[in-house]
RNA sequence: GGAAGGGUGGCUGAGUGGUUAAAGGCACCUGACUCGAAAUCAGGAGAUGGGGCAACCCAUCCGUAGGUUCGAAUCCUACCCCUUCCGCCA
């Protein structure tokens, strides 16, 4: 969330910053600022009024000491009123102050300043590219007619069990999607240093607060109740990625400056209710209920933030090198960016069968925004506490991946010839129907 | 799911209604002693919010949330988590 502070100082900065960006409302930023002035005079009333309490509290506690019983009973009907007048200006500070955060837990983070400005995704500037769309002698295939002629996905079975937008890997699509886990998390562990976890795939709803998810898009979350139980809805959702339990990890922890940065990555299946989304681009497996992805999560220093990000992103990039697949990489405007997000570079790789580049990496900074939501702080050379900024990135998300990789690598015969670093992970360099 | 025990500072561990300003110990930092270190001695050191130009001051924090009381780490209620045992189970 927005640091309170700030908004106290510079309102007027704070309201241009959002205003850049959908979701920026002058008045909320005016509403914030009223119930925090009312929150802080009421905690002036009541702190002077505790205190007052305190005193003579101690004054009836050493009265009793010196068996001044009388004296002590009339302090005490002297402060009779004081816990009720103490009451009802707790609950006006209290809230006032649930008030104040309801509305800042729902205001997004101001994009950082090298951030251009826009308003759709058809601003955001293309920032580098790499290698070349794939020439065929053929008209290439979309990925659906190739899952079905190679047996690797069964669409119709996946909708059977679970509904459209569920997808059912076999034969070799299913070996071909667990190597593909394996290779990215062999890679960003062995080569670009990250720290390996396995989180849970259901997360609790502080987690959700923390990252930004919740409250305000709740709707698109898979909520989990317990048995039969519907109290217990609210409590436990399936996660949509795994950066919610593992930028969560250290959540209202202070850690020493010279554990960062912490780098850690992790597999998990990503659940998306996507509410509204119906019929727009389901066919296929570009828009999905459940995919699997690999995801990279950073906790570093402030002043390294926006050096780190770059680091993530060029470690998201190598998976697509590596694999030889052309991409390009976007920096998207204020007007595009993710609710959490102070600055994020979106990674598209080309699939020749839609003619389209696809979406498979979005790496942000979400600044101290994610930090003071879960308060997580570390002291820094000097002690102070500080927020560390939090980043994270796709490395990458696997369905749209494997579109792009057998759209890319199909051969005339309706093959697909693996790229070299999967052989080993596949156990073949050709699939064949 | 059942039974018992427990949650106090970075760690350990006292504390069953009023100098708790949270004892003692460990680890840490500073100083003294020393050529330096160890040992010893002395001192220091938490978080959040609010006020003040500032040195500082005030409030809150002993798993969480309520309650009783002039006053709660301490008493009451509910919940969460941990440990051990039993049952069930991949």
């Amino acid at each position: 969330m927005i640091d309170i502070k700030w908004i106290r100082e510079q309102p007027d900065l704070v309201k241009q910053r959002l205003a850049s960006r959908h979701g920026g409302d002058d008045a909320q930023i005016d509403a914030v600022l009223q119930l925090d002035e009312q929150r802080r005079h009421a905690l002036k009333q009541v702190e002077d009024l505790k205190a007052l309490r305190n005193k003579v509290s101690k004054e009836i506690g050493a009265l009793m000491g010196q068996k001044k019983l009388p004296e002590a009973d009339a302090k005490k009907a002297e402060t009779r009123t004081l816990g009720d007048q103490i009451a009802v200006l707790d609950k006006t500070a209290a809230d006032a102050e649930a008030a104040r955060d309801a509305i800042l837990l729902r205001l997004p983070n101001p994009p950082h300043a090298s951030v251009p400005g826009g308003s759709s995704a058809a601003d955001n500037p293309e920032v580098k590219h790499w290698g070349a769309k794939p020439e065929f002698a053929f008209t290439p295939k979309s990925h659906v007619a190739l899952c079905e002629s190679l047996k690797l996905v069964d669409f119709a079975r996946g909708a059977k069990l679970s509904g459209s937008g569920f997808l059912l890997y076999t034969h070799w699509g299913a070996r071909l999607e667990r190597a593909l886990i394996q290779f990215l998390l062999d890679l960003h562990t062995a080569q670009h240093g990250y720290t390996e976890v396995a989180p849970p795939h259901i997360v609790s709803r502080d987690c959700m607060v923390g990252v930004g998810q919740f409250p305000k898009f709740e709707d698109q979350a898979y909520a989990v109740r317990e048995g039969a139980d519907d109290s217990t809805l609210g409590r436990l959702y399936l996660l949509p990625t795994a950066e919610a339990p593992v930028a969560n990890i250290h959540r209202e922890e202070i850690l020493p400056h010279t554990q960062l940065p912490i780098n850690y990555c992790a597999y998990s299946p990503c659940f998306r209710a996507e509410a509204g989304a119906a019929g727009v681009g389901t066919r296929g497996m570009i828009r999905v209920h459940q995919f699997d992805k690999v995801e990279l999560v950073k906790i570093v220093r402030q002043e390294e933030g926006y050096a780190e990000l770059e680091k993530l992103l060029a470690d998201a990039e190598k998976v697509l090198q590596l694999l030889g697949l052309h991409y390009r990489v976007v920096l998207l405007c204020t007007g595009d960016m993710g609710f959490a997000s102070a600055k994020t570079y979106d990674i598209e790789v080309w699939a020749p069968g839609q003619n389209a580049y696809l979406e498979v990496s979005s790496c942000s900074n979400t600044d101290e925004f994610q930090a003071r939501r879960m308060n997580l702080r570390y002291k820094d050379a000097q002690g102070v506490n500080q927020f560390p900024h939090l980043l994270n990135g796709s490395g990458t998300a696997l369905a749209r991946l494997f579109v792009a990789l057998i759209e890319t690598y199909q051969q005339a015969d309706g093959s697909v010839l693996l790229p070299e670093p999967l052989h080993k992970y596949v156990g073949t360099e050709r699939i064949t129907a």
